[in-house]
DNA sequence: TCCAAAACAGGAATGGTTATTGGTCGAGTA
DNA sequence: TACTCGACCAATAACCATTCCTGTTTTGGA
């Protein structure tokens, strides 16, 4: 059995995620705790992919499957959000706090855009539906530097 | 053979769609002709699966794939546009006008959203990034008032 | 009318994701 | 310690939207 010692330094502090599993019901296991190191060392926004294969090179035993439910609990439980670009795997962040990425359609990188404020727009759409709005995300897509000179 | 007399009102006029088809290349063929009646008989955002089974019903031997070729290349030459969120297939739109859809999580129905001004958001974000930005989309997500009331 | 290019039908293949199944593990309890 | 129960897991099959492939048909131009 393999040992997940390492520590989560860029999302929710070690006692956030023990006290989020704990009230969730959902156990923290050695392979969710393996997904969260490995979303870590990748940084940025891995795909369930690149997660997948860095969660392999330590446990080769670990199911893509099990990345793909320990993402979703890691999500549910609100450690980790996700996003998704149009035609392209979903990508998990770390990274809590409310901001804006965009997606290189080039090279598939992802990059925050810092700066940008969205005011009170969740606001004013629920003044202008009558639906009950739960979710406003805005998608952006762009061309990196490297691949504009490409 | 089946005739497809049928004239696209909501989206562009007539004239227009000749002349994008025309400087693009493209032909317009019965089945990209039926492709466009039936996006304008399903009103709404309809996904390719709606579309498809609406050009079956008077053309059976219309193919799935040539919905979705049709599909793409009305959209590349700009007569409509897509919209996709995640999790779930594309939709489809004859309204070229920008505006803003909200979809309901519970039934899947999609509605326009009037009256928000997204202003230079566009410009704002190109300010904050050297990436190149091609495309800014708005996703909104919520309860429609049936599903609500369900 | 003839020909080359474009478009099409039908169906197989792909890729991301989810569901199923049978087995394992661990906390709580007698 | 032995037992029980449920959460969890690995492996794999299934799913679904979409794309690709192949042979055939249609189209527009010479």
């Amino acid at each position: 059995m393999v040992e997940y010692l390492g520590r989560v330094m860029i999302g929710a502090p070690e006692g956030d995620i023990r006290d989020k599993f704990r009230r969730s019901g959902y156990t923290l296991t050695s392979q969710r705790r393996a997904v969260l190191d490995a979303l870590e060392e990748a940084g940025g926004h891995p795909s369930t992919e690149d997660v997948y294969l860095i969660v392999k090179r330590k446990n080769p035993r670990v199911a893509l499957g099990t990345v793909y439910q320990a993402l979703a609990v890691l999500e549910e439980i609100g450690i980790i959000t996700s996003k998704h670009w149009a035609e392209t795997p979903t990508r998990y962040d770390l990274n809590l706090r409310p901001h804006l990425d965009i997606r290189c359609t080039g090279c598939g990188a992802v990059s925050e855009v810092p700066g940008v404020a969205l005011g009170d727009l969740g606001a004013e759409i629920q003044h202008n539906t009558p639906y009950e709005v739960h979710n406003t995300t805005l998608v952006v897509e762009g061309l990196c530097p490297t691949c504009q000179r490409g």
